[in-house]
DNA sequence: CATTTTATGTAGTTTAATTACATTATAGAG
DNA sequence: CTCTATAATGTAATTAAACTACATAAAATG
């Protein structure tokens, strides 16, 4: 189904990653919502600097559910979603150049390697004024403590991230199999953050960990594709959705973005602590130079 | 083969990059238009996100003075300028890094936590070329095991490449402490492969172990500061120099590079090995995706 | 020193984006 | 079928953004 259209950018107008991801979901809008993703997909051109009620015109709708399309998009608003077709204009046929390909050698690949990493950080600076930073740590300023959750290859980023928020002087723990996913949502208190991983968002023992935290009180902190279930479960949703285009070679850039994410986070908390939590950051900090560097 | 003038499609169009047509201009500014350009210049990332009154306050200057700037640099108006500024963010090497301050709100924060990533990986991009990646995938393609060596922080690196590297169907193992790393070099095997990952290269245990393993004819492949001990006693270096400013609130982007570099010899080492390692690929790969893609 | 030119700001206008609420359609239960 | 509940959509009002016209101040020129 969206197989045959995937060469489609050829024609130009702009094969870009965000029409791809309005494809997968056009399934999941309603019927005028629909109308407004059809209209972008095939005028993504004059739809960049298109104002709302020129969209509203050209589809037959009306401005609120211009608004409404954006939002099931996973963007904040009207704004956001022009801020994406802009940034997605810009790179027609990156895509195909930026795959390793089989017959590659192995520096044309490594390069593809690590611009593809900074694709995938580039795609997340244009993607930071929607997220909830700012909810995030309200939240998290007051925890009990913060359970870093993880499955697979993103559970190395939970751990990661455990390891830097502890610093910070603040108890924090992980859970990256779904046996301690289940036990530890079990006992979750409303005082207690979860920070939550994961690419597709399905796999269902995290989802159901996850409700059942957030049934008991606990803020859910999901850094995940906006439209999956993990989503609709959490309190705030990061948009980490994940690369649509898998072949084999494509290295998983997209925890790069986690990572990076969850550096901005812990800086923020660290500036919204104050004092305190700068005071333990110098400290960890010297416990590993001052080891080494009494003796030069 | 492809297409030989890779980057050139973009960069070739020199100097069109907003941030340089403006700094171009600087000269035949008025006083305070000036004052928008170099703000805009110096916040780059910032400005992208700013409504027309928040550059004026930032800038000192009245709104219609902005919209002067705009016109004088030859845009239609804000909302033009703000279609080239997202465009311009496309490019990476138009991030500078920016120190996060004590100060900053936490949108400022992030951006620059996200900006000095990007950096990381730029950086990395430049010193790409003189890394020995096409002899350490040689060492690598006929080693019996691939051991991950990484201590703290960098333990977490080291893991995240054991794991990336066993898809490849190739006998993969860590040691993440002094002790294990003392115990596994010292039964080292000339056809084992040691990859260790230290930001300074001075942890005395780990130089130690790394040199008796080369004793024993193991390859030492270090991501290291290419002036520290271990750097001395590697087969291979590739220079993932510690960053320079170590402000409390810097992340550790340097990581970033080195999971980037690690995603990069992996990616080498499966195009070396073939078929084999392109269908170990994908196989687990599936064995993720069939789980929950049957019932949608 | 008067006069012109240029630079900037103030206040008002227009347009865009968003919200709150009302209406209509649609689906499910009896 | 009909009634109710829910989702989908639109209308009208609100807020905020972008821009314009005009006034004032500063600099430059004769």
């Amino acid at each position: 189904m969206q197989e045959n259209n995937k060469r489609k950018n050829k024609e130009g107008q702009g094969g870009n990653s965000l029409v791809k991801r309005i494809e997968r979901q056009l399934g999941q809008l309603s019927r005028s919502e629909k109308r407004v993703a059809q209209w972008i997909i095939e005028n993504v051109a004059s739809a960049v600097d298109a104002s709302i009620s020129e969209v509203a015109e050209a589809t037959q709708v009306s401005q609120p559910t211009v608004i409404r399309f954006c939002r099931s998009m996973g963007m904040t608003g009207f704004r956001d979603l022009r801020t994406h077709l802009i940034a997605a204009m810009q790179r027609p046929d990156n895509y195909l150049h930026n795959d390793v390909a089989i017959n590659d050698d192995t520096d044309d690949a490594v390069v593809k390697v690590v611009e593809s990493s900074i694709r995938a950080l580039v795609d997340l600076r244009t993607l930071l004024s929607g997220m909830p930073f700012q909810a995030a740590i309200d939240k998290m300023v007051n925890a009990r403590q913060l359970i870093f959750v993880g499955l697979g290859a993103s559970g190395y980023v939970a751990r990661d991230a455990c390891h830097k928020f502890f610093r910070l002087g603040i108890p924090c723990g992980t859970a990256l199999d779904s046996q301690t996913i289940l036990q530890q949502s079990a006992i979750a208190r409303s005082d207690e953050v979860y920070v939550v991983i994961s690419h597709m968002g399905e796999w269902a023992e995290m989802v159901d960990g996850m409700r059942c935290a957030r049934d008991r009180g606990a803020t859910i902190i999901a850094l995940t594709d906006p439209v999956s279930s993990l989503a609709k479960v959490a309190t705030w949703v990061f948009d980490c959705h994940p690369p649509e285009d898998t072949n084999v070679f494509t290295p998983m850039s997209s925890r790069l973005a986690q990572l990076t994410l969850l550096d901005g986070l812990q800086i923020g908390l660290a500036l919204e602590l104050g004092e305190q939590a700068e005071e333990n950051l110098k400290l960890t900090k010297q416990a590993l130079f001052s080891k080494w560097s009494q003796d030069p």
